[in-house]
DNA sequence: AAAGTTTCCAACCGCTCTATG
DNA sequence: GCATAGAGCGGTTGGAAACTT
């Protein structure tokens, strides 16, 4: 048996909202508080609406001090550098944007920020089916072990998760008091004994009908790495080092979280564009579609 | 000018988490 | 400890507006 519904949901309305049912739940609130119980709400304040569409409806768009459009570079380097260090946590994004939704983050992200990060101009449109054949095709990412940058084109399965578990001598999953992204996540030692803490959720993609899941995948260094590259990647340079700055750029709080520029900040959170293959664009090549690792030089590629 | 396509965002859906009895 | 209800969250969708052909 599933679970009751929170509404009768033939006796209510649906769709979008009328100045007048605006009023009338602006005023309600205004008056007597949400109480506590938003199922109970529209009954109370005369309204047709499930309780929590009157929620959504209040907390995105009514309830005072709320920012509409106009997104600051500022605000584009907060929500990256969070994206980059949580993934998609929307409510908590916001929670570091006075004004902002969660629902307008999210909005802002997947249909502005991201093609700005990943430097699809909007004019350069291309037809779905082939965005998502390109991307399908392009599972790499390299590591570089000079410069100490990480360049993802799309995350690895989890079966080549394990492949490449084997490969790099996997060691402990590190712990952190911030949150973490959900899904999975894997902590390698690569050849000079740095380690690279990968996290997020899969793709999955469906060879019959090419039909793809949405991922959410980020990339991290250890504090490991932090201390012997200071200097060095841009990686490091975005995460600082020592427990306590990485703590708080992890949790995006801080005055350091925001004096990063969009140009670090893209090999975080891109799944495509930046990797830097031997075979250039050519990836119908037999080799790349072998599961296994190859080093060269001092890059390291994953197919 | 019309038709087709894409973008954008408000709103919905369904799931998980948490509080309560 | 279990069941239930409500709150909150992230993903998805519908449709109007904007843009392209």
């Amino acid at each position: 048996m599933g679970r009751a519904p929170c509404c009768d949901k033939a006796n209510v309305k649906k769709g979008p909202w009328s100045p007048e049912e605006d009023r009338q739940l602006k005023e309600y609130i205004e008056k007597y508080g949400t109480g506590g119980n938003w199922i109970a709400l529209p009954h109370k304040a005369g309204l047709k609406r499930c309780g929590k569409s009157c929620r959504l409806r209040w907390l995105n768009y009514l309830r005072p001090n709320i920012k509409h459009g106009d997104f600051t570079d500022n605000e584009d380097r907060i929500i990256c550098n969070l994206y980059a260090s949580m993934g998609s946590r929307w409510s908590i994004i916001a929670s570091h944007l006075p004004g902002r939704t969660d629902n307008d983050i999210k909005n802002y992200w997947n249909t502005k920020l991201k093609k700005k990060l990943f430097g699809f101009p909007s004019s350069q449109r291309k037809p779905h089916q082939q965005q998502q054949q390109q991307y399908q095709q392009q599972h790499l990412f390299s590591f570089n072990l000079e410069t100490r940058s990480v360049s993802f084109s799309s995350p690895p399965s989890l079966e080549s998760m394990q492949v490449s578990q084997n490969l790099l001598n996997p060691i402990a999953t590190p712990t952190f008091s911030s949150p973490l992204p959900q899904g999975s996540m894997h902590r390698y030692r690569v050849k000079d004994n740095s380690s690279l803490l990968m996290f997020g959720s899969e793709q999955s993609c469906s060879s019959s009908d090419g039909s793809c899941n949405q991922i959410s995948y980020g990339s991290s260094v250890d504090y490991e790495l932090c201390n012997v590259g200071q200097q060095m990647g841009s990686l490091e340079s975005f995460l600082h080092c020592g427990s306590e700055e990485t703590e708080k750029l992890l949790l995006g709080g801080g005055e350091a979280s925001l004096e990063y520029n969009i140009d670090e900040i893209k090999p975080l959170v891109s799944p495509i564009n930046w990797y830097n293959s031997p075979f250039g664009d050519d990836l119908s090549s037999p080799t790349a579609k072998d599961s296994s690792f190859k080093t060269q030089g001092r890059v390291m590629y994953y197919y």
